[in-house]
DNA sequence: AATGAATGAGTCTTCATTCAT
DNA sequence: TATGAATGAAGACTCATTCAT
């Protein structure tokens, strides 16, 4: 997912102008190794500076995770609706959704990957406001997914847990070179849409 | 999953018996609050023990996450076994399975939670040896779904993929109270089965 | 050995000036109770600091000791250097040279007390680059040997080695009053040097 | 040197039959990883038998040093004496004495080897004892040294803490191999006896 | 805006020792 | 005689955080 463009005014940027490599540092650094297994020495390290440096910008390493997530989900969430946008067909908005959110989270920058790698409730003090976050974003396919011609007793919550517990857990055994990321979505998609039995 | 049953006599019992409440004790804090987060005096302080001697049964925390994912694996991979044994049907023996595999890491033990919850990649030294382990358990799944008659264009690791993927992530989000594992179960492998288009 | 004098101004002073107390705590206590007694609490407690606050400044123990004996090294070759560029004189060069040895190890600070007392096959991490730095230091005692017009009949290797143990050994019977450093050492040199039978 | 001769009766030997390996295995693992390092399991181990139990056949650990040292003491003493015995000449005698005492500790068992290896002055609280006894072994040399005919202004003590630290330090030094123990004994009593010079 | 220095609580682990059995 | 189990103190080291400069 692309860094969220600036569009702070050129004022506000210069003052915060470590900011963005800050954020850039830790997404990789939690989406690599973990939030509790990645040190805020590791963090400054990254960029050239020291733990103690880090807490002009962020007070905390809770502070920096959620600022980390926010940047994750609004990246996401705009590529996301960008992307169906170019379509009116439920079905096919489902295709585009889910294809674009099983790319987003295994190819592009860190930053989505930190939405499935790093667990709210291993930070218990901020999780509400991470599961907050996560839910905006998960709002979009509740949208669609209502958008879609179901069966009256296909629960439609259901059936969106389990295609997000489907697409998430890409990440823990996707590997470069098999299978395309958007080879893998339409695929799970079909398995849906269309019967399975032979 | 059943705790090995202790067949000893109750006199050899007692010397042997603080390893079993070691077990769970490490079992339940992992499940709960995950491997880094739980601290050996932690383990220890659950069963009324001093952090060194945890070191007297088990010779460091890895050793101990390991025998907790052994009794894991051999205890719901028994679950899983006996249960299809009762049925041929292909899609039964599925629904069958799927509906232990959730059960399972839902409401029973702690154990079975740990084999989703405690994410190998995050204990380098032993993360081989329990990739093997669930491995051993997964292969179970991959015979069940081997005898499904499948459209030849459906790709039976991706599908059991997609499926592994939905179950386990009920542990992220399941409650109780809503709906009932076996009932998210049987739900899952109906939206494959059987067309959810209306 | 000489501490480096300190050529920095009153004000950069400040800063970095914990590094030289803190080795001198550890050549201290290194020299006085052992490597392996000595625990970073007690170092650090030596000049009021916790014993997390030692790693700012040190990575390691060993780092520690490393450094300790760097600076041994190179504070009791200075000191043998310049002693012997007092003369050419073979034998004379060899009894100043035994002399300052004797008596940088005897009273002087702790440091050179390090280079007998810590032995390098206690700390196998580092073991090769202490023997390096200890090897640097002999080479001055080589150079000096060689020099000496013995009877070819005599191993100049093995009368290294007899009269560096010889030298080291007082470390642990010396105590002051008795004789003085320097007399053991123009002592040892005269065994060696005249006929020791009357 | 030699294992000191059971003397016991054949009462006692029975009930102490554990005693000389768990001092031939601590006087093994002192020798070669030295007193601190080696712990009471180690020791324990190297005969299969558990920490606990050493307890049982000594009270502590320096206990079990000391009874080592005992039996190391008596153990080379014993050698020196046979040896020393077969001559009379002064210097004859210094160089079989020399030559037992270097032979001893560089290659026979391991008693002997810790007489140098562990300093008395790392375990305080029998710095005493080992030192009495190390002292009693000490008094054969200072007899044989008493009645070399050396010139007057040679002092005795001095002459054998000299010849003490050189023998004592090819421990640190020497490898299987190049020169003879015995070899290196009477090179170094010949730098002592004829004079060195050319 | 960042650094150097330090803190204090916590991490896993080791070990001499004790003691009931 | 020996074991199994546990203790408690200590070990080296890590880390989020603070703060004067």
């Amino acid at each position: 997912m692309a860094k969220p463009q600036n569009t702070s005014t050129a004022k506000t940027r210069r003052s915060h102008n470590r900011i963005q490599p800050l954020l850039d540092a830790s997404a990789k650094l939690f989406a690599n190794k973990g939030y509790k297994e990645t040190s805020m020495r590791d963090i400054g390290a990254e960029i050239g500076m020291l733990p103690g440096s880090v807490y002009y910008h962020f007070k905390s390493k809770q502070e920096l995770l959620l600022s980390v997530y926010e940047q994750a989900v609004e990246g996401i969430q705009t590529r996301l609706l960008n992307a169906i946008a170019k379509t009116d067909k439920p079905w096919e908005r489902l295709e585009v959704a889910v294809t674009t959110h099983v790319e987003t989270i295994l190819d592009s920058t860190d930053y989505a990957r930190i939405l499935i790698g790093v667990l709210p409730d291993k930070v218990p003090d901020i999780e509400a406001e991470l599961i907050r976050l996560r839910d905006g974003y998960e709002q979009v396919f509740i949208n669609i997914i209502d958008q879609l011609p179901l069966r009256p007793s296909v629960d439609k919550r259901l059936f969106r847990l389990m295609l997000f517990g489907a697409m998430n857990a890409t990440q823990h055994w996707y590997q470069k070179g098999s299978a395309q990321p958007a080879q893998i979505a339409s695929e799970y998609v079909k398995y849906l849409r269309e019967p399975v039995i032979s």
